[in-house]
DNA sequence: AAGAATGTCTAGCGCTGCTAGCATTCCGGT
DNA sequence: ACCGGAATGCTAGCAGCGCTAGACATTCTT
Protein backbone atom coordinates (compact mmCIF):
# COMPACT_ATOMS: atom_id res chain seq x y z
CA UNK A 1 0.00 0.00 0.00
CA UNK A 2 2.67 2.61 0.84
CA UNK A 3 4.51 2.19 -2.62
CA UNK A 4 1.02 2.84 -3.99
CA UNK A 5 0.64 6.06 -1.73
CA UNK A 6 4.45 7.12 -3.12
CA UNK A 7 3.58 7.23 -6.53
CA UNK A 8 0.09 8.97 -6.04
CA UNK A 9 1.97 11.28 -4.11
CA UNK A 10 5.08 11.53 -7.07
CA UNK A 11 2.36 11.75 -9.85
CA UNK A 12 0.18 14.77 -7.72
CA UNK A 13 3.20 16.33 -7.20
CA UNK A 14 4.69 16.10 -10.76
CA UNK A 15 1.03 18.06 -11.56
CA UNK A 16 1.86 20.89 -9.52
CA UNK A 17 4.81 20.76 -10.77
CA UNK A 18 3.27 21.46 -14.86
CA UNK A 19 0.57 23.80 -13.26
CA UNK A 20 3.61 25.70 -11.49
CA UNK A 21 5.74 26.15 -14.84
CA UNK A 22 3.06 27.03 -17.12
CA UNK A 23 1.65 29.82 -14.81
CA UNK A 24 5.62 30.96 -14.34
CA UNK A 25 6.32 30.64 -18.02
CA UNK A 26 3.07 32.63 -18.95
CA UNK A 27 3.47 35.31 -16.30
CA UNK A 28 6.84 36.00 -17.17
CA UNK A 29 6.31 35.48 -21.45
CA UNK A 30 2.71 35.65 -22.29
CA UNK A 31 1.38 32.32 -23.05
CA UNK A 32 2.52 32.44 -26.40
CA UNK A 33 5.07 31.05 -25.59
CA UNK A 34 3.77 28.19 -23.47
CA UNK A 35 4.38 25.50 -25.62
CA UNK A 36 4.14 22.07 -25.07
CA UNK A 37 8.17 21.42 -25.60
CA UNK A 38 8.84 24.21 -23.52
CA UNK A 39 6.87 23.00 -21.01
CA UNK A 40 8.08 19.50 -21.06
CA UNK A 41 11.52 21.13 -20.88
CA UNK A 42 10.93 22.70 -18.02
CA UNK A 43 10.08 20.25 -15.92
CA UNK A 44 12.37 17.81 -17.59
CA UNK A 45 10.53 15.46 -19.09
CA UNK A 46 9.09 14.24 -22.13
CA UNK A 47 6.05 16.45 -24.10
CA UNK A 48 4.01 13.16 -23.79
CA UNK A 49 3.79 13.08 -19.77
CA UNK A 50 1.91 15.88 -19.85
CA UNK A 51 -0.71 14.46 -21.97
CA UNK A 52 -0.99 11.65 -18.89
CA UNK A 53 -2.06 14.15 -16.61
CA UNK A 54 -4.41 16.76 -18.67
CA UNK A 55 -6.15 16.07 -22.01
CA UNK A 56 -4.34 18.73 -23.67
CA UNK A 57 -2.91 22.18 -23.68
CA UNK A 58 -6.39 23.51 -23.17
CA UNK A 59 -6.45 21.61 -19.41
CA UNK A 60 -3.14 22.76 -17.86
CA UNK A 61 -4.61 26.63 -18.37
CA UNK A 62 -7.62 25.86 -17.19
CA UNK A 63 -5.88 24.54 -13.92
CA UNK A 64 -3.79 27.32 -14.02
CA UNK A 65 -6.93 29.36 -14.19
CA UNK A 66 -8.50 27.88 -11.17
CA UNK A 67 -5.52 28.49 -9.02
CA UNK A 68 -6.21 32.19 -10.36
CA UNK A 69 -9.60 32.19 -9.27
CA UNK A 70 -8.53 31.02 -6.21
CA UNK A 71 -6.35 34.02 -5.68
CA UNK A 72 -8.70 36.52 -6.83
CA UNK A 73 -11.39 35.43 -4.44
CA UNK A 74 -8.82 35.99 -1.71
CA UNK A 75 -7.80 39.92 -2.70
CA UNK A 76 -11.55 40.31 -3.48
CA UNK A 77 -12.21 39.24 0.47
CA UNK A 78 -9.30 41.20 1.89
CA UNK A 79 -10.37 44.11 0.59
CA UNK A 80 -14.10 43.89 0.74
CA UNK A 81 -13.86 43.25 4.44
CA UNK A 82 -11.04 45.68 5.37
CA UNK A 83 -13.97 48.86 4.92
CA UNK A 84 -17.34 48.97 5.91
CA UNK A 85 -20.39 48.08 3.59
CA UNK A 86 -21.51 50.44 1.48
CA UNK A 87 -20.24 52.90 -1.19
CA UNK A 88 -16.55 52.41 0.35
CA UNK A 89 -16.74 48.48 -0.12
CA UNK A 90 -18.01 48.62 -3.38
CA UNK A 91 -14.68 51.00 -4.45
CA UNK A 92 -12.16 48.83 -2.61
CA UNK A 93 -13.57 45.90 -4.25
CA UNK A 94 -13.61 47.13 -8.39
CA UNK A 95 -10.30 48.44 -7.03
CA UNK A 96 -8.77 44.80 -5.71
CA UNK A 97 -10.26 43.42 -8.88
CA UNK A 98 -9.06 45.99 -11.63
CA UNK A 99 -5.90 45.41 -9.63
CA UNK A 100 -5.40 41.77 -9.87
CA UNK A 101 -5.74 42.00 -13.66
CA UNK A 102 -3.48 44.54 -14.01
CA UNK A 103 -0.97 42.39 -11.44
CA UNK A 104 -1.26 39.28 -13.54
CA UNK A 105 -2.24 39.39 -16.96
CA UNK A 106 -1.25 36.31 -18.14
CA UNK A 107 -3.33 34.77 -15.11
CA UNK A 108 -6.30 36.86 -15.94
CA UNK A 109 -6.53 35.74 -19.53
CA UNK A 110 -6.20 32.41 -18.58
CA UNK A 111 -9.29 32.69 -16.23
CA UNK A 112 -11.19 35.17 -18.44
CA UNK A 113 -10.15 35.51 -22.34
CA UNK A 114 -8.72 32.09 -23.09
CA UNK A 115 -9.98 28.97 -21.76
CA UNK A 116 -13.51 27.83 -22.56
CA UNK A 117 -13.39 24.48 -20.97
CA UNK A 118 -14.15 25.54 -17.72
CA UNK A 119 -18.11 25.85 -16.43
CA UNK A 120 -19.55 29.27 -14.90
CA UNK A 121 -22.28 30.30 -14.22
CA UNK A 122 -23.62 26.41 -12.96
CA UNK A 123 -23.59 24.48 -9.97
CA UNK A 124 -20.24 22.76 -11.50
CA UNK A 125 -18.25 25.94 -11.69
CA UNK A 126 -14.69 25.64 -9.90
CA UNK A 127 -15.67 26.53 -5.95
CA UNK A 128 -12.78 29.26 -5.77
CA UNK A 129 -14.40 31.19 -9.28
CA UNK A 130 -17.79 31.03 -7.26
CA UNK A 131 -16.22 32.22 -4.32
CA UNK A 132 -14.89 35.36 -6.10
CA UNK A 133 -18.32 35.61 -7.33
CA UNK A 134 -19.60 35.71 -3.96
CA UNK A 135 -17.46 38.15 -2.91
CA UNK A 136 -18.16 40.90 -5.52
CA UNK A 137 -21.82 40.25 -5.05
CA UNK A 138 -21.43 41.15 -1.01
CA UNK A 139 -20.28 44.39 -2.33
CA UNK A 140 -22.40 45.00 -4.96
CA UNK A 141 -25.86 44.11 -3.19
CA UNK A 142 -26.46 46.72 -0.94
CA UNK A 143 -26.40 49.03 -4.05
CA UNK A 144 -29.31 47.22 -5.39
CA UNK A 145 -32.64 49.46 -6.15
CA UNK A 146 -35.73 48.02 -5.01
CA UNK A 147 -36.87 45.60 -7.87
CA UNK A 148 -33.31 45.31 -9.14
CA UNK A 149 -31.78 41.76 -8.70
CA UNK A 150 -28.81 41.59 -6.49
CA UNK A 151 -27.33 38.42 -9.05
CA UNK A 152 -27.25 40.66 -11.92
CA UNK A 153 -26.16 43.58 -10.61
CA UNK A 154 -23.19 42.08 -9.74
CA UNK A 155 -22.72 40.33 -13.10
CA UNK A 156 -23.19 44.11 -14.90
CA UNK A 157 -20.73 45.27 -12.36
CA UNK A 158 -18.50 42.65 -13.06
CA UNK A 159 -18.81 42.80 -17.35
CA UNK A 160 -18.00 46.45 -16.46
CA UNK A 161 -14.77 46.26 -14.45
CA UNK A 162 -13.60 43.25 -17.07
CA UNK A 163 -14.51 45.40 -19.90
CA UNK A 164 -12.43 48.49 -18.42
CA UNK A 165 -9.70 45.69 -17.86
CA UNK A 166 -9.74 44.03 -21.08
CA UNK A 167 -9.66 47.50 -23.02
CA UNK A 168 -7.03 48.37 -21.47
CA UNK A 169 -5.11 45.97 -21.38
CA UNK A 170 -4.87 45.45 -25.43
CA UNK A 171 -4.24 48.78 -25.93
CA UNK A 172 -8.17 50.53 -26.92
CA UNK A 173 -8.21 52.33 -23.71
CA UNK A 174 -5.25 54.61 -22.46
CA UNK A 175 -3.76 53.16 -19.54
CA UNK A 176 -2.99 56.74 -17.66
CA UNK A 177 -6.90 57.03 -16.90
CA UNK A 178 -7.89 54.27 -15.64
CA UNK A 179 -8.82 55.34 -11.83
CA UNK A 180 -11.22 58.16 -13.33
CA UNK A 181 -12.84 55.78 -15.63
CA UNK A 182 -12.86 52.96 -12.48
CA UNK A 183 -14.08 55.77 -10.09
CA UNK A 184 -17.13 56.55 -12.75
CA UNK A 185 -18.23 52.90 -12.80
CA UNK A 186 -17.92 52.80 -9.39
CA UNK A 187 -19.61 55.87 -8.42
CA UNK A 188 -22.44 55.24 -10.95
CA UNK A 189 -23.22 51.81 -9.25
CA UNK A 190 -23.19 52.75 -5.82
CA UNK A 191 -25.26 55.60 -6.42
CA UNK A 192 -28.31 53.51 -5.85
CA UNK A 193 -27.10 52.09 -2.46
CA UNK A 194 -27.22 56.70 -1.62
CA UNK B 1 -1.54 54.39 -68.52
CA UNK B 2 -4.44 52.96 -69.37
CA UNK B 3 -2.62 49.26 -68.75
CA UNK B 4 -0.83 50.38 -65.55
CA UNK B 5 -5.10 51.99 -64.17
CA UNK B 6 -6.14 48.26 -65.15
CA UNK B 7 -3.47 46.39 -63.39
CA UNK B 8 -4.23 48.88 -60.30
CA UNK B 9 -7.55 48.44 -60.60
CA UNK B 10 -7.23 44.54 -61.15
CA UNK B 11 -5.05 44.23 -58.04
CA UNK B 12 -7.15 46.53 -55.85
CA UNK B 13 -9.92 44.42 -56.87
CA UNK B 14 -8.51 40.59 -55.53
CA UNK B 15 -7.36 42.79 -52.52
CA UNK B 16 -11.35 43.25 -52.01
CA UNK B 17 -11.61 39.65 -52.77
CA UNK B 18 -9.11 38.34 -50.17
CA UNK B 19 -10.75 40.72 -47.36
CA UNK B 20 -14.02 39.64 -48.42
CA UNK B 21 -12.94 35.72 -47.95
CA UNK B 22 -11.20 36.07 -44.49
CA UNK B 23 -14.27 38.08 -43.29
CA UNK B 24 -16.85 35.13 -44.48
CA UNK B 25 -14.62 32.37 -43.61
CA UNK B 26 -14.57 33.70 -40.36
CA UNK B 27 -18.01 34.28 -39.82
CA UNK B 28 -19.06 30.71 -40.83
CA UNK B 29 -16.75 28.64 -38.91
CA UNK B 30 -14.70 31.26 -36.40
CA UNK B 31 -11.60 32.53 -37.11
CA UNK B 32 -9.79 29.56 -36.17
CA UNK B 33 -10.78 28.12 -39.68
CA UNK B 34 -9.15 31.26 -41.13
CA UNK B 35 -5.56 29.90 -42.34
CA UNK B 36 -3.34 30.92 -45.10
CA UNK B 37 -3.40 27.99 -46.85
CA UNK B 38 -7.70 28.32 -47.28
CA UNK B 39 -7.64 31.87 -47.57
CA UNK B 40 -5.27 31.36 -50.49
CA UNK B 41 -7.76 28.15 -52.05
CA UNK B 42 -10.81 30.32 -51.47
CA UNK B 43 -9.52 33.20 -53.78
CA UNK B 44 -7.33 30.72 -55.97
CA UNK B 45 -4.60 32.06 -55.55
CA UNK B 46 -1.15 30.45 -54.13
CA UNK B 47 -0.11 31.75 -50.26
CA UNK B 48 2.03 34.13 -51.21
CA UNK B 49 -0.06 36.17 -53.09
CA UNK B 50 -1.22 37.11 -49.77
CA UNK B 51 1.74 38.47 -48.53
CA UNK B 52 1.56 41.02 -51.73
CA UNK B 53 -0.93 42.58 -50.13
CA UNK B 54 -0.69 42.41 -46.59
CA UNK B 55 2.28 41.99 -44.41
CA UNK B 56 0.88 39.32 -42.90
CA UNK B 57 -2.28 37.66 -41.46
CA UNK B 58 -2.99 39.71 -38.93
CA UNK B 59 -3.29 42.71 -41.18
CA UNK B 60 -5.81 40.93 -43.12
CA UNK B 61 -7.62 40.52 -39.90
CA UNK B 62 -7.13 44.05 -39.39
CA UNK B 63 -8.68 45.29 -42.71
CA UNK B 64 -11.48 42.75 -42.10
CA UNK B 65 -11.62 44.49 -38.51
CA UNK B 66 -11.78 48.34 -40.05
CA UNK B 67 -14.99 47.02 -42.39
CA UNK B 68 -16.64 45.76 -38.67
CA UNK B 69 -15.68 49.73 -37.31
CA UNK B 70 -17.71 51.53 -40.16
CA UNK B 71 -20.55 49.01 -39.76
CA UNK B 72 -20.61 49.25 -36.40
CA UNK B 73 -20.93 53.09 -36.55
CA UNK B 74 -23.49 53.00 -38.84
CA UNK B 75 -25.45 50.89 -37.10
CA UNK B 76 -25.14 52.95 -33.97
CA UNK B 77 -25.65 56.24 -35.75
CA UNK B 78 -29.30 54.76 -36.96
CA UNK B 79 -30.78 53.78 -33.46
CA UNK B 80 -29.05 56.78 -31.93
CA UNK B 81 -30.87 59.35 -34.20
CA UNK B 82 -34.36 57.40 -34.54
CA UNK B 83 -35.19 58.23 -30.74
CA UNK B 84 -35.02 61.67 -29.18
CA UNK B 85 -31.82 62.36 -27.29
CA UNK B 86 -32.20 61.31 -23.33
CA UNK B 87 -32.55 58.03 -21.63
CA UNK B 88 -33.94 56.49 -24.79
CA UNK B 89 -31.20 56.99 -26.89
CA UNK B 90 -28.88 55.38 -24.69
CA UNK B 91 -30.65 52.32 -24.31
CA UNK B 92 -31.32 52.42 -28.41
CA UNK B 93 -27.23 52.40 -28.42
CA UNK B 94 -26.66 50.08 -25.95
CA UNK B 95 -29.20 47.59 -27.87
CA UNK B 96 -27.80 48.12 -31.23
CA UNK B 97 -23.96 47.76 -29.85
CA UNK B 98 -24.84 44.80 -28.41
CA UNK B 99 -26.88 43.01 -30.93
CA UNK B 100 -23.85 43.89 -33.15
CA UNK B 101 -21.57 41.53 -31.51
CA UNK B 102 -23.75 39.19 -31.44
CA UNK B 103 -24.89 39.00 -34.93
CA UNK B 104 -21.12 38.86 -35.90
CA UNK B 105 -19.14 37.94 -33.11
CA UNK B 106 -16.15 36.70 -35.55
CA UNK B 107 -16.51 40.74 -37.00
CA UNK B 108 -16.71 41.59 -32.81
CA UNK B 109 -13.48 39.63 -32.53
CA UNK B 110 -11.82 40.90 -34.75
CA UNK B 111 -12.39 44.15 -33.73
CA UNK B 112 -11.90 44.18 -29.95
CA UNK B 113 -10.40 41.40 -28.95
CA UNK B 114 -7.84 40.01 -31.59
CA UNK B 115 -6.47 42.22 -33.40
CA UNK B 116 -3.45 43.93 -31.72
CA UNK B 117 -1.69 46.47 -34.56
CA UNK B 118 -4.20 48.85 -34.72
CA UNK B 119 -4.08 52.12 -33.27
CA UNK B 120 -6.90 53.76 -31.26
CA UNK B 121 -7.12 56.41 -28.84
CA UNK B 122 -4.95 58.17 -31.29
CA UNK B 123 -5.58 60.64 -34.26
CA UNK B 124 -3.82 57.99 -36.23
CA UNK B 125 -7.03 55.72 -35.58
CA UNK B 126 -9.46 54.36 -38.35
CA UNK B 127 -11.72 56.99 -38.76
CA UNK B 128 -14.69 54.41 -38.70
CA UNK B 129 -13.57 53.70 -35.48
CA UNK B 130 -13.49 57.90 -34.34
CA UNK B 131 -16.78 57.65 -35.69
CA UNK B 132 -18.03 54.68 -33.44
CA UNK B 133 -16.81 56.12 -30.68
CA UNK B 134 -18.15 59.35 -31.47
CA UNK B 135 -22.04 58.13 -31.88
CA UNK B 136 -21.90 56.21 -28.86
CA UNK B 137 -20.39 59.93 -27.20
CA UNK B 138 -23.46 61.16 -28.81
CA UNK B 139 -25.45 59.42 -26.40
CA UNK B 140 -23.47 59.66 -23.56
CA UNK B 141 -22.35 62.58 -22.85
CA UNK B 142 -26.14 64.04 -22.19
CA UNK B 143 -25.72 61.90 -18.97
CA UNK B 144 -22.67 63.02 -17.56
CA UNK B 145 -23.20 64.40 -14.60
CA UNK B 146 -21.21 68.36 -13.22
CA UNK B 147 -17.71 67.31 -13.20
CA UNK B 148 -17.58 64.45 -15.56
CA UNK B 149 -15.42 63.91 -18.29
CA UNK B 150 -17.86 63.21 -20.91
CA UNK B 151 -15.40 61.58 -23.01
CA UNK B 152 -14.28 59.07 -20.37
CA UNK B 153 -17.93 58.40 -19.18
CA UNK B 154 -18.58 57.36 -22.94
CA UNK B 155 -15.21 54.77 -22.72
CA UNK B 156 -16.73 54.04 -19.25
CA UNK B 157 -20.22 53.08 -20.55
CA UNK B 158 -18.04 51.48 -23.85
CA UNK B 159 -16.27 48.92 -21.61
CA UNK B 160 -19.82 48.17 -20.12
CA UNK B 161 -21.00 46.55 -23.08
CA UNK B 162 -18.04 45.48 -23.80
CA UNK B 163 -17.76 43.42 -20.98
CA UNK B 164 -21.21 42.26 -21.24
CA UNK B 165 -21.18 40.80 -24.45
CA UNK B 166 -17.39 39.34 -24.23
CA UNK B 167 -18.22 37.12 -21.02
CA UNK B 168 -21.55 36.46 -22.05
CA UNK B 169 -19.79 35.24 -25.42
CA UNK B 170 -17.74 33.29 -23.44
CA UNK B 171 -19.93 31.53 -21.57
CA UNK B 172 -19.28 33.53 -18.40
CA UNK B 173 -22.87 34.79 -18.41
CA UNK B 174 -25.30 32.78 -19.73
CA UNK B 175 -26.93 34.48 -22.47
CA UNK B 176 -30.84 34.44 -21.29
CA UNK B 177 -30.70 36.98 -18.66
CA UNK B 178 -28.40 39.77 -21.10
CA UNK B 179 -31.62 42.30 -21.74
CA UNK B 180 -32.00 42.61 -18.39
CA UNK B 181 -28.09 43.42 -17.21
CA UNK B 182 -27.96 45.61 -20.14
CA UNK B 183 -30.80 47.52 -18.72
CA UNK B 184 -29.10 47.58 -15.25
CA UNK B 185 -26.23 48.87 -17.13
CA UNK B 186 -28.26 51.52 -18.90
CA UNK B 187 -30.12 52.30 -15.76
CA UNK B 188 -27.41 53.49 -13.98
CA UNK B 189 -25.79 55.42 -16.17
CA UNK B 190 -29.10 57.21 -17.74
CA UNK B 191 -29.27 58.16 -14.05
CA UNK B 192 -27.04 60.86 -14.06
CA UNK B 193 -29.18 62.51 -16.77
CA UNK B 194 -32.66 62.27 -15.55
C1' DA C 1 13.93 39.73 -81.49
C1' DA C 2 16.63 40.04 -77.19
C1' DG C 3 16.76 41.50 -72.57
C1' DA C 4 14.69 43.38 -68.41
C1' DA C 5 11.04 43.50 -65.29
C1' DT C 6 6.96 41.91 -63.30
C1' DG C 7 4.05 38.55 -61.38
C1' DT C 8 3.01 33.93 -59.65
C1' DC C 9 4.01 29.36 -58.14
C1' DT C 10 6.46 25.34 -56.08
C1' DA C 11 8.83 23.83 -52.40
C1' DG C 12 10.33 24.10 -47.96
C1' DC C 13 11.72 26.04 -43.11
C1' DG C 14 10.84 25.98 -38.34
C1' DC C 15 7.34 25.77 -35.44
C1' DT C 16 2.76 24.06 -33.23
C1' DG C 17 -0.37 20.41 -30.51
C1' DC C 18 -0.69 15.80 -30.21
C1' DT C 19 0.04 10.47 -30.53
C1' DA C 20 1.60 5.66 -31.90
C1' DG C 21 4.78 2.34 -30.64
C1' DC C 22 8.80 0.84 -28.31
C1' DA C 23 12.08 0.24 -24.12
C1' DT C 24 12.64 0.00 -19.64
C1' DT C 25 11.58 -0.42 -15.11
C1' DC C 26 9.25 -1.93 -11.31
C1' DC C 27 5.78 -4.95 -8.78
C1' DG C 28 3.33 -9.23 -7.25
C1' DG C 29 2.97 -14.25 -7.29
C1' DT C 30 5.10 -18.60 -7.17
C1' DA D 1 14.83 -15.76 -5.82
C1' DC D 2 13.02 -15.29 -10.00
C1' DC D 3 10.01 -14.42 -13.73
C1' DG D 4 5.70 -12.71 -16.29
C1' DG D 5 2.93 -8.73 -16.76
C1' DA D 6 1.69 -4.14 -16.04
C1' DA D 7 2.79 0.41 -15.72
C1' DT D 8 5.74 4.29 -17.15
C1' DG D 9 8.27 7.48 -19.93
C1' DC D 10 10.81 7.80 -24.11
C1' DT D 11 11.88 8.57 -29.29
C1' DA D 12 10.06 9.59 -33.45
C1' DG D 13 6.74 11.29 -36.29
C1' DC D 14 2.10 13.24 -38.20
C1' DA D 15 -0.59 16.92 -39.99
C1' DG D 16 -1.03 21.49 -39.88
C1' DC D 17 0.47 26.43 -38.98
C1' DG D 18 2.56 31.33 -40.70
C1' DC D 19 5.77 32.72 -43.69
C1' DT D 20 9.60 33.01 -47.43
C1' DA D 21 13.41 31.92 -50.85
C1' DG D 22 14.11 30.91 -55.37
C1' DA D 23 12.63 29.12 -59.81
C1' DC D 24 9.60 29.84 -63.64
C1' DA D 25 6.57 32.20 -67.02
C1' DT D 26 4.81 35.95 -68.99
C1' DT D 27 4.77 40.50 -70.29
C1' DC D 28 6.74 44.96 -71.44
C1' DT D 29 10.69 47.77 -73.23
C1' DT D 30 14.28 48.67 -76.29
Amino acid sequence: MSIQTRRERERAERERLIVAAARELAEAEGWDAVTTRRLAAEIEYSQPVLYSHFKGKDAIMAAVAVEGFAELAAELRAAGTAVPPGRAALTAVGEAYTAFARRRPALYDAMFTLTVGLPFATPEAPAALRAGFEELSRAVAPAAAEGDDPGLLTETYWAGLHGLVTLMRSGRLPEEAHDRRLALLTGRFAAGAA
